[in-house]
RNA sequence: GCCCCCAUCGUCUAUCGGUUAGGACAGGAGAUUCUCAUUCUUCAAAGCGGGGUUCGAUUCCCCGUGGGGGCACCA
């Protein structure tokens, strides 16, 4: 087992966006890469925005995306691990022990209730117009970061921060810092957007007397439409959604994988095991990647056209399970084989598991609702009264076979073919007249599952009604 | 305003000094199928600009420009 700990610190605000699921996963990743350990620590210390709550979207998405953490809470068997606790909420002692090492070092003072951290160096006031009022900057030397990412990164901290509030409780930088000792973290895998803030840890770092862990800052994934980096209100921001659309997860893992990492070559779809293997964070991007949905639909359809036949029933099941009863229960009180049989069809069909109530509905009962301008398309031309008739006498005679698709679609054509009509002629219309839709699985499977008896009154119901129309 | 990061088709990207600059999504055209989707064929599409370094730069360096991020008693 190799020393690797790194960490995955969300704060709990409600809302698991891409973005952190990203952060979440590259870590994950690397964790699994180098048989280091994954750790989940919760960054709650603003009690004004935090909320209990909250937590569950966290554990609720990345237990989905199946993000397993070695460390942290509610890992039960081992009491979540020996550098507990893992919710910053639960660690106010260590804060404060890690406040009186900086005390003792003369690093520390209080200003307007706050407690700040000195820089070392020359200090001066300037006026920052920016901020609009003085500030004392301090000279210090620049602090060096060599990125795993970016390689070596410079910047200069001019400026004491604070790091605790007036009310008492520490600020980020410093218990991301403390925990981050505390915990023994190795490599810190974040966002870029902290690169800026990285020279403040450093300095605290060095303050504490500890050599700084590998940081790693990853590219930002940009909105697809608009500038800016990608936040909880764009279109396919929240994990959530995903999750609520009926999106395979490993297509999601594998689509958000791809947003700033890659094997090289042309590859695309790896299952998660191979990215393991063959992730490693310096073939990570550094340039932003813009978000794009169309993409990730498809990443979506190529998973989803791959799963076992048993499989994608099993999961479709459990699509309609968290649908509204209006939406799903229908589907969901078929028979087993019956429904497993639908799903055989739409299988091939569907980019994704969120078409399936509408693609399907006109298996579940007579409830179906008919699409009106591919009812007007199929009644355009021809007579559709007397196809339909005909068709429905066809189906009904025990004689037509209905052992295959290819005998049914056989049957057909000979019927056609009396009439000097070809099959067009009767599977428009008849789509229409049994499934209410324009487009949906081959006309012949859909019959023979259907039944003959369920078909026919369908059929004949239809023409009746275009009577009354006409 | 100050600081940091980045820069190849519309988008995600391959290329680690010498390639007809490749793939995928999206888009166009066509083929196949009973509709639709898939699939297949095919078309269009890129090295931000200017300087260097080099026999040779998409690739290395500098300057612009553009994009992104940071500059809180948020995380």
């Amino acid at each position: 087992m190799s020393s690797v700990r790194v960490r995955f610190a969300p704060s709990p605000t409600g809302f698991f966006h891409i973005g952190s699921a990203r952060t979440a996963l590259f870590n994950w990743l690397y964790a699994r890469h180098t048989g280091g350990v994954f750790i989940l620590r919760i960054e709650d210390t603003d009690a004004a925005r935090n909320s209990d709550a909250y937590l569950d979207v966290i554990y609720q998405s990345l237990a989905w995306l199946g993000l397993n953490w070695d460390e942290g809470p509610r890992v039960d068997a081992n009491g979540g691990g020996e550098c507990g606790p893992y919710r910053q909420s639960e660690r106010g002692h260590v804060y404060r022990e890690y406040l009186e090492k900086l005390r003792a070092a003369g690093r520390v003072y209080e200003k307007d209730g706050a407690t700040w951290f000195r820089l070392l160096g020359e200090r001066h006031e300037v006026y920052d117009e920016h901020r609009q009022k003085t500030v004392t900057k301090v000279k210090t030397a620049p602090m060096v970061i060599d990125d795993a990412i970016r390689g070596r990164v410079e910047r200069v901290e001019d400026e004491d921060f604070v790091i605790f509030r007036s009310d008492g409780n520490p600020v980020f930088h410093f218990v991301n810092v403390v925990d981050d000792i505390a915990m023994r973290i190795t490599h810190v895998i974040r966002g870029e957007d902290h690169l800026s803030n990285t020279s403040k840890h450093v300095a605290l770092l060095e303050a504490f007397g500890v050599k700084p862990p590998v940081f790693a800052h990853i590219p930002l994934i940009l909105k697809q439409n608009g500038p800016g980096k990608m936040s909880k209100r764009d279109q396919g921001a929240l994990i959530e959604e995903y999750q609520k659309r009926g999106y395979l997860p490993e297509a999601v893992v594998n689509f958000i994988t791809l947003l700033g990492w890659n094997p090289g070559g042309d590859r695309e779809k790896l299952p998660v095991a191979e990215i393991v293997s063959l992730f490693d964070l310096p073939a990570v991007n550094q340039s932003n990647a813009r978000f794009d949905d169309k993409k990730m639909a498809h990443m979506n359809m190529l998973y989803l056209l791959a799963l076992p036949a048993a499989e994608f029933a099993a999961r479709a099941r459990t699509y309609f399970a968290t649908l509204p009863a209006e939406a799903g229960a229908a589907a969901l009180a078929a028979d087993a084989a019956y429904f497993e049989a639908v799903m055989g069809l739409a299988q091939p069909k569907i980019k994704g598991f969120e078409e399936l109530p509408a693609y399907t509905a006109y298996f579940w009962g007579e409830a179906y609702p008919t699409d009106e301008k591919a009812q007007a398309k199929a009644l355009a031309k021809g007579e559709p009264k007397a196809r339909l008739a005909e068709l429905a006498e066809l189906v009904r005679a025990p004689a037509t076979d209905f052992s295959s698709d290819a005998a049914l679609e056989a049957a057909i054509k000979a019927l056609a073919e009396a009439r000097g009509l070809g099959f067009g002629d009767y599977q428009g219309v008849a789509r229409v007249a049994v499934t209410g839709l324009a487009a949906g699985p081959s006309i012949t499977s859909l019959i023979r599952l259907l039944g003959r008896e369920r078909v026919a009154s369908r059929l004949e119901r239809f023409a009746a009604g275009l009577g009354r129309e006409a």
